[in-house]
DNA sequence: ACAGTTTCCCGTAAATGC
DNA sequence: TGCATTTACGGGAAACTG
């Protein structure tokens, strides 16, 4: 006999790393008539399973069993809280370790089962319910892939419990795709993602016709194929980006200073007919996790010249904040004074406006020193170089600074050092 | 009945840590002379303990007996290796955890006992052996404590198992524990203390009548008590700099270029009549793990003026390697062009030459974009400050800095923001 | 409240398995 | 051999515990 038990599903982490604990919690949402015993229940991971469902298969390190008790805080419900449950992978299970196709590790859904039974006037009712799926990982390297797949299976089924999913998973419109990908950001990052950001993402995944939103998107082509020419998904790399922005970019993310999804194109339309100095900021197409900025300057031709710096990645922004990054930033033209060549954000904001509030003297007082801090600093040449070699050569200020400083032996390797575009 | 029976002490990892495993080597020196049966070789953690000599009680997690088998390298010996051995501490011995006076965790003494015993022609014979004390600590940030231990340990006894030791340490002459001390950087960094690093060492830690080699040192003195007005012990403040050595400063260090240890007095005679730009490297003495240059230079008024830079830590040279810091280092003296005032490493050798072999150019060569870098720099003033604050005022050249960047602008948080939603 | 100590767990590196 | 996955564990921070 089945009875109306609902549990508060594990709903958020539905992700977990082995060995790291976890809660889940169970509530009763019937009245028992008479609560004159300990009503116990029990968890169970992946009960029931299918032989050969999964190629891996997990149990529950730590207690199983807990006696529900009468919640406080709501209308007097039974609930039961498991906390620091782990679940540890089962090796060599009889021996036959099942490999079955090409569902990867981040694919492979599991569930949570709950347990209990009791006994009222002479009868006996078993309770039973279980969790949404679930992906279990055994490394933070997997949290992206996991997530990928708890997204995708929201979004394309209400099915509770369908844990053969990502045998043939379904397409997802690039309408539906784009909602889930602006709530990421707003929910992770605390700001979604605008029209031209998404138009951009779509454009990258899917080509120019994916200005429309009824267009198509594989969950290969979301998640598991390479970017061309890269060795990183869609998602990873948007992930990498999300991951970026909340470790060292939180507050300018939500200031809406990062234009951040734009193509080189779009890039240099927005610029071109801008003050000289006019910069945006925009996240690395070519590396994970990376932010660059681009400016433009008036060139002697009188063209506008867009000049981007090599982008800067987690290991960095972790040495000096972004908007110090900013604030502080050089170029030395052929060698001369070196000048910050950032002067106002897309449109016409004044540096200063957008990222004061956020700049961070670096100033650490400890008397008997002086203080110092770190300038990031390009060098830049303006004249065009004397010969067309594969590697442009080195400008003459970077020449002279390397040359002052290096003995005579260590010159070659540093040569080859390219810039100018 | 006892036998000659001497393992391979774990002698270099006297300390374990919890949940980390470990590798131990038992050997048997004599060779049986029938070997037609397994001999099976048991291990023990702290066992025969006498109760409450110890405030933690640890196990073996994993298994802790193994069959001897003929050792191929050497001559033919019996000896087991156990590998993957894993402590874990016993929680709640009989609900009664003694507390036995200042005895501090990486001061607890404890030690792994091995068992076998055989049966030779009817008679039966115990074979048992045990390792040097050990110290057991559950986190990293325990080692420094432990490896102090151990080398206070090794200094001051031959015993091999006097597991109170700590109860009451023995004092230690300068002259023995300096001789540990330059081992310790020797072994761990490539190259030792000299009499004039050593004499500073001596001095920091017993005054001026140290240079006496039979000055006595205590344990407390050395690895408990705080050094005077700072919040590390004398061993907390060294291995810290032993640990700054080991992660960053490893060439720099064998290339001898870092004098280190030197008060800022000698320093000071020692660059008085140098060159002006003449540098030494200082480690810290007021911050773990630190360290600065001091260069020389001509005041207004003809006398030599010595200036420090604020300490590098491991955080800032994980972002910069300390040679590229030296290579690239400016100073703006009153808002003047930038100029490197690191001219010769005391005596007098050109810095590129002591250096040059370190310079890392930094140069990412990733196409469109153009490289940067990152530059320490210090902004001076040598204009004396209009009052005398108990703060040193800040520079004029270093104010223009900041207000030229830091604008009117604590403004509201959220602008215009360049981006539509 | 607090300091000494342990636990937790991310993130990198290395090991393992397929 | 290379790729996918797991294990190992340092290091920072939170939690614990007298």
């Amino acid at each position: 006999e089945k009875q109306p038990c609902m549990p508060t599903h594990p709903q958020k982490p539905l992700i977990i790393k082995t060995g790291v604990q976890f809660t889940t919690k169970v509530r009763l949402l019937v009245k028992l008539p008479e609560v004159d015993y300990q009503l116990k229940v029990k968890t169970i991971f992946d009960k029931d399973l299918p032989p050969g469902r999964v190629n891996r298969q997990f149990f529950i390190l730590t207690t199983t069993t807990k006696i529900m008790d009468v919640e406080e805080s709501s209308n007097g419900c039974l609930s039961v809280e498991f906390r620091h449950l782990q679940l540890k992978e089962k090796k060599y299970v009889n021996g036959t370790k099942v490999n079955e196709g090409p569902v990867s590790v981040t694919e492979e859904l599991h569930s949570l089962s709950f347990e209990a039974q009791f006994n009222i006037q002479g009868i006996n009712i078993d309770l039973e319910t279980c969790s949404f799926p679930l992906v279990v990982i055994s490394n933070v390297s997997q949290l992206p892939g996991g997530w990928a797949s708890v997204m995708w299976y929201n979004l394309l089924t209400d099915e509770p419990r369908n844990l053969g999913f990502f045998a043939s998973p379904q397409r997802a419109s690039w309408g539906q795709l784009s909602e889930v990908l602006s709530w990421q950001f707003s929910t992770f990052a605390g700001r979604g993602l605008n029209r031209e950001q998404l138009c951009m993402l779509g454009e990258k995944l899917l080509g120019q016709q994916a200005s429309q939103n009824e267009c198509q998107v594989s969950w290969s082509k979301f998640c598991k194929e390479n970017i061309h020419g890269k060795n990183f998904s869609f998602w990873m790399w948007l992930d990498s980006i999300l991951e970026l922005i909340k470790k060292h970019l939180l507050p300018i993310w939500n200031d809406n200073c990062i234009m951040g999804f734009v193509s080189k194109e779009t890039e240099r339309a927005r610029l071109k007919d801008k003050e000289p100095g006019t910069f945006l900021l925009r996240f690395s197409e070519s590396h994970l996790g990376g932010i660059t900025f681009t400016w433009v300057e008036q060139s002697d031709s009188g063209d506008a010249k867009f000049i981007s710096v090599e982008p800067y990645t987690k290991s960095r922004l972790s040495a000096l904040p972004f908007a110090d990054i900013i604030r502080d930033y050089k170029v030395i033209t052929d060698g001369e004074v070196p000048e910050n060549p950032l002067k106002f954000l897309y449109p016409d904001i004044p540096k200063d406006e957008a990222f004061g509030r956020l700049y961070n003297s670096q100033q650490n007082k400890v008397f008997p020193y002086i203080p110092s801090m770190l300038i990031p600093i390009s060098t830049l040449q303006t004249t065009p170089p004397p010969c067309s070699s594969p590697e442009p050569p080195m400008s003459p200020g970077m020449f002279d600074m390397l040359t002052q400083h290096l003995s005579p032996l260590e010159i070659e390797t540093a040569m080859s050092s390219p810039y100018s575009e």
